[in-house]
DNA sequence: CAACTTGTGTATCGAGTAGTATGAAAGCCT
DNA sequence: AGGCTTTCATACTACTCGATACACAAGTTG
């Protein structure tokens, strides 16, 4: 059956994607509803806005979603059991680089910047999404830590949720420092070095350094 | 000569470590006058804070400087030449992340995460103390770099910019897993293997390697 | 004491916030 | 065409934001 009713004046898809620019250089609280309307179709009005998405959070959870489910993919190859664990982790990293610095969108990562994206108890509920993907990349660090312990790659010994935490605090730094105007290749060369807390816990090097 | 006039009613120095709190937890724009009035001094009235204070941005400007000269000191000894380069480097991480998981204040660097503290254009300078930190602590991971390839420490074809963007970029992260509630342990964990990023770029590994 | 200086309390400012009520406009269906 | 459904435009609500005017209170100084 088809639509019935005065079809909408904007594309609500569209409308998302240019919502979630917005919330993605402010963050929620500090995007405000006319910014929102006036970036949505052109300019929208207050009962568009409400008609289409029902609320303010309720159009910052889809963005969330929309970003989860595209940009935030780059890190989907830590649970590729196709790759070898370090390349799992050097691949995640390279593509978020890239990713963050892409010239058509905010700088950064909406998940690492969105940690003070709600700071209010109040709407502690509408940065959950986020907190719940930072916790998910982090087990996939971990995840990539203890394949390679299993495999015998890394030393027995080694602290999958130790070393995660390196890569992933590392990856959550580079949004703040794209913010902050450092250079892409830098944190390119960051990546390289980074790497060598991975191959410090493996096998090889342990047994080359006694 | 003494002062003239009514006295004020509350202890203006302990009122900046007050506010000092708020804005840690929540950021510039997220932290309200009314919270702001009502964490000083157990209460104070508007007239009270403008007087004190001159504005909401005065007081941050204020509360910035007090955390840079206080809790902001821990990364102080990367620009300490007593101290061996690795050592200074590893002593920042270890000071920083103990600083940042104690119990008496909001969890988390306020330099790390003040970067979506004031988002709005109109509010740039107002974070802007906190942006030259950053570049400060970042100049003093690089720093360190050098002073280990000037020493013959680290090999000569080390890039200091991306060495340090290891380091930078880690300890803006750690920030955000302390928010997340990954446990300190965890974090000094990660201090410890990510080190292994500066052993890789030393010339005993170095030669080891070939 | 009176004169002077400074902080406080009440009450309020204009601007901006998220969100709505109401009626007209624009499409589909029979 | 006429009925039905949905969106759109204008105007407005109730509230919070940061910041002030003004009169009074509380001190010091002569």
């Amino acid at each position: 059956m088809a639509v019935m009713g005065r079809p909408r004046g904007f594309d609500r898809d569209k409308a998302i994607d240019e919502a979630l620019d917005l919330f993605w250089q402010n963050g929620f609280e500090a995007t405000s509803l006319s910014q929102l309307k006036a970036a949505i179709g052109g300019g929208i009005s207050a009962p568009s806005f409400y008609a289409a998405f029902g609320s303010k959070e309720a159009l910052f959870q889809e963005c969330a979603r929309r970003y989860l489910d595209t940009y935030a993919r780059v890190t989907e190859c830590l649970w590729d059991e196709a790759l070898a664990p370090r390349e799992a982790v050097e691949t995640a990293l390279r593509r978020s680089a890239k990713m963050q610095y892409e010239r058509h969108h905010p700088k950064g990562c909406m998940v690492g910047l969105g940690v003070m994206s709600a700071p209010s108890e109040e709407h502690a509920s509408v940065s959950d999404a986020l907190t719940r993907s930072r916790s998910r990349t982090r087990a996939g660090f971990a995840a990539c830590a203890q394949r390679g312990i299993d495999a015998g790659e890394l030393a027995a010994d080694t602290h999958p949720r130790a070393l995660a935490a390196v890569f992933d605090a590392f990856l959550l730094g580079v949004s703040v420092l794209a913010r902050d105007g450092v250079g892409l290749s830098v944190v390119e060369g960051g990546i390289t070095q980074v790497m060598a807390a991975w191959d410090a816990a493996s096998i090889r090097s342990k047994r080359r350094a006694r």
